[in-house]
RNA sequence: GCCGAGGUGGCGGAACGGUAGACGCACAGGACUUAAAAUCCUGAGACCCAUUUGGGUCGUGGGGGUUCGACUCCCUUCCUCGGCACCA
């Protein structure tokens, strides 16, 4: 067989995705592996535009460490899916007029048909889609089971409120005080929500989960940045919880300090606007300038947090400090956040930056003071408090009042909530849709827009909502509110192996061959959204015995963000750029090759075209290793032999690199191996050449599968497939250089180079001679001038003069 | 404000404390061609001297320091980008 004088790669690309596909060489489950590796990629969300080169720089850089691995000898399992229910979705339904269930069929058949054309190495029959009812019916499942296990309720609260999307979000999707997906800014409102205990959950053993998500984060192999990114998140707080009793009644508040050492120096007490307390300071009185207050700071409440000029109403009340005994007065004020703590705080203006500004403000007293160390044990003898460990992280608000999104699989009687009956205790009238009932299928609403109002689309639809309660049997009301899509994707990593199983949400046999996932690629954005969501749901499985790991990913990798002109590809910026184009003119694997080459892996970059010609003339020149005929002749003895060392050099620096995810300089190796090869002196034929020409397929065939699969099919006759061939391998002593360079200085300066034959041992004392018989280093030297001469063998010598 | 990443040719970027600028893009000159494209070959951090071959000085945001030797380590400062942000 022969390879044609010029590539043609949308032919040969098709081809051997479709062979692939066919032959099944990318679907391990079934084949009961030895290796099994879980490689796993975070799925896209499928906007309408398509997949962007932003998705495909970071698929490739995950797709490129799979080949690897699996050339390595590993079973890879390498899955790819949509996440496709959920708010993002279904803006640009509503903003382009069509229908969510049937933009989802449009861009499902666009992202396959485009993710196919990339040419990694997907396993096809294991896909999945969030808004599949066969997939949500699981996640559904999922909600009732934390029901069951006390870890979702329901309670009235103020939460964020992003006005545009007219629905609730969690603190997580609250990017400076502005909506994750629409960059509105977002007010609180009081509502009545399903939360997920994420930070008031306890596991078996009494451990707080908060305390178990962060120990956990010492023993996972995940890039730093995105640990103490979550570490932060997670915010753990040693201090004291102390109660400041309220004058003239038994009441006390609790107050949660990380400095009781200052306790002396408080001089006032300040409630959240949202702390249950204040409702109990309201009087005839204070009432309507209180509301007023707690109005006004509900507006402003997220808005440029540090600058703002402090704010409060004195509730006319006071408590006693318990030091001092001093009776100090109650105001209420926004700048202390309702959710963490107490939702109150001990004023101690003296010692506080925050507190002092309050006090000059209102002119309340400030004692000056030193902090008192021993206080830590004196609170708590004097039982006026004790220790306490409190963590930024907040339950998890799991409600939307959208459309599209799984109907949370939950029905309210109010029969039995009048009898104080339900399947919770503590939540009477309240049921979990039977497991023989999933799905709750969402129901095609023609108008689907969010209401507005605080409550769900699908609360307009009687045939949806009415029900038969699970308890009593008398008509019940499900609820309306869909669950939020990070729920979706917070286990879509357990389905993935399982796709194709209707029995349970994953196989406990699959799971446990396949899971824990090995590595996990994706963006650095994701670290306290996805990654702390996915990290709490396993260890709550693990607790549930639904799985035998607690950790879902044993690896994760950040990569770096491609952007375009300074700014993240985005569609209200107008700058996404599809690679469809770029796959049709110069191929996947010129497009895949150019990305990776583009710079570090973690590091992103600027998205430019220019370049991508001269990626597609290296594709072209190896192509043309194989397709002519080598030069007649014979090659020289010491050329061989530097064949075979660039060979071995070549191995050790790609295996390298690739292994810690350094394509760029992985390359920029194989480039300086195949500029050897095209060298003149290196053409004539020879075993040396026909070793390095098959072992530079196999370095290749992790970034240009289909090119890698032509040549060595087509062109070295080799067996199908070369992504099955066995990684090369190199030998340690032919990496070693024929000559070796030692540098020669003069105080620190390059003045000169001495060639050696490799094997030579030479004495200190023989290549001091050597350097100063050199006329042009000599002449550096002054005589009898050397001070010192530091030698490093095989590489430098320094003469240091006087 | 706090946390994190980073500042190297015209550009993207390489460099276990040991020859700074690998590899590539763009560029320039040459070969091939009637011509162009494509392809191939050659050159190249800046500056200075010799200008044929060479040789030297400076140079990794700025300023200090450690070291025989610093892009690399330490201190300090400026700038850029990302994350968090009144969390007590």
């Amino acid at each position: 067989m022969a390879l044609g004088n010029k590539l043609q790669s949308s032919t040969v690309e098709r081809k051997w995705q479709e062979k692939w596909e066919k032959e099944k060489i990318y679907s391990p489950i079934s084949a009961s592996p030895e290796h099994p590796y879980y490689n796993l990629m975070m799925f896209p969300y499928p906007s309408a535009e398509g997949l962007h080169v932003g998705n495909m720089y970071a698929f490739t850089g995950a797709d490129v460490y799979g080949r690897f691995i699996r050339m390595q000898g590993n079973d890879v399992f390498e899955p790819i899916g949509l996440d496709g229910f959920g708010i993002h979705s279904e803006n640009y339904a509503i903003k382009i007029g069509k229908h969510p269930t049937k933009l989802a069929k449009t861009t499902q058949a666009r992202f396959y048909a485009q993710l196919h054309s990339t040419g990694n190495a997907y396993d096809w029959s294991k896909t999945l889609e969030t808004y599949d009812p066969g997939y949500y019916r699981w996640t559904q499942w999922i909600f009732t089971r934390l029901f069951k296990q006390g870890l979702a309720y329901r309670a009235e609260a103020p939460v964020n409120w992003c006005p545009s999307c007219k629905t609730v979000l969690a603190d997580e999707q609250v990017i400076a005080g502005k909506c994750e997906r629409c960059a509105s800014e977002v007010s609180k409102k009081k509502l009545a929500q399903w939360f997920f205990r994420l930070a008031s959950g306890q596991r078996p053993d009494g451990t707080a989960y908060p305390e178990s998500l962060l120990a956990n984060l010492e023993k996972i192999d995940w890039s730093p940045k995105v640990r103490i990114a979550q570490t932060n998140w997670i915010g753990r707080s040693e201090g004291m919880e102390i109660r400041f009793k309220i004058e003239d009644s038994n009441l006390t508040i609790p107050v949660f300090t990380t400095r009781p050492d200052t306790l002396h120096g408080a001089t006032f007490l300040v409630l959240s606007p949202d702390s249950d307390w204040v409702e109990e300071f309201t009087n005839e009185e204070n009432q309507e300038s209180i509301s007023e207050y707690i109005k006004t700071s509900h507006k402003t409440r997220f808005s440029k947090a540090k600058s703002r000029a402090k704010t409060g109403i004195f509730t006319g009340k006071y408590v006693l400090n318990p030091l001092t005994g001093k009776a100090i007065p109650i105001w209420v004020a926004d700048y202390v956040v309702a959710g963490y703590g107490s939702g109150a705080i001990m004023g101690v203006p003296a010692h506080d930056e925050r507190d002092r500004d309050f006090a000059v403000k209102f002119k309340i007293p400030i004692v000056e003071m030193q902090p008192d160390e021993s206080l830590w044990v004196e609170i708590e003898e004097k039982g006026w408090g004790e220790r306490h460990i409190n963590y930024h992280l907040r339950d998890w608000l799991i409600s939307r009042q959208r459309y599209w999104g799984p109907p949370i699989p939950m029905i309210y009687c109010e029969h039995c909530a009048q009898d104080g009956k339900g399947e919770q205790k503590e939540m009477p009238g309240w049921y979990s849709v039977p497991e023989d009932k999933l799905p709750v299928e969402l129901p095609f609403v023609e108008n689907y827009r969010p209401t507005g109002t605080g409550i769900s689309p699908l609360a307009t639809d009687p045939d949806f909502y009415k029900t038969p309660c699970p308890g009593c049997g008398q008509e019940a009301k499900r609820e309306t509110d869909v669950s939020d899509t990070f729920l979706d994707s917070a286990w879509y990593y357990l389905r993935y192996p399982s796709v194709g199983t209707s029995a349970a949400a994953w196989d406990p046999e699959v799971t446990k061959t396949w899971l824990p996932v090995n590595m996990y690629i994706g963006g650095a954005e994701h670290s306290v959204l996805h990654l702390l969501y996915s990290r709490w749901l396993a260890m709550v499985f693990k607790d549930m015995g639904l799985i035998g790991f607690e950790e879902p990913f044993t690896r994760f990798y950040a990569h770096g963000l491609l952007i375009k002109e300074g700014a993240k590809m985005s569609k209200s910026k107008g700058n996404i750029v599809v690679p469809d184009a770029y796959i049709a003119k110069f191929g996947a694997d010129t497009l895949r090759t150019y990305l990776m080459f583009l710079g570090p892996f973690d590091a992103g970059g600027d998205f430019r075209d220019t370049g991508i010609e001269g990626m597609r003339r290296f594709i072209d020149r190896i192509w043309s290793l194989y397709s002519q005929k080598g030069k007649k002749g014979t090659v020289p003895e010491e050329v061989k032999k530097e064949i075979v060392v660039k060979m071995h050099q070549t191995i050790k620096k790609v295996s390298e690199d690739i292994a810690a995810l350094r394509y760029n300089t992985a390359i920029s190796a194989i480039m300086e191996f195949v500029n050897l090869l095209r060298e003149d002196r290196a053409q004539a034929a020879s075993a040396e050449r026909d070793a390095a020409l098959r072992t530079l397929i196999l370095l290749l065939a992790p970034f240009t599968p289909h090119l890698a699969e032509e040549i060595w099919v087509n062109g070295l006759g080799e067996k199908f497939s070369v992504h099955n061939a066995a990684w090369p391998e190199f030998d340690r002593e032919l990496v070693k250089e024929e000559e070796v360079t030692i540098v020669v200085q003069v105080n620190g300066k390059l003045r000169g180079q001495l060639k050696l034959k490799a094997g030579e041992s030479k004495t200190q004392a023989e290549i001091e001679n050597m350097a100063r018989n050199d006329t042009k280093i000599s002449s550096w030297i002054v005589k009898d001038s050397i001070k010192k001469v530091v030698y490093v063998p095989g590489k430098l010598i320094n003469f240091v003069t006087g």
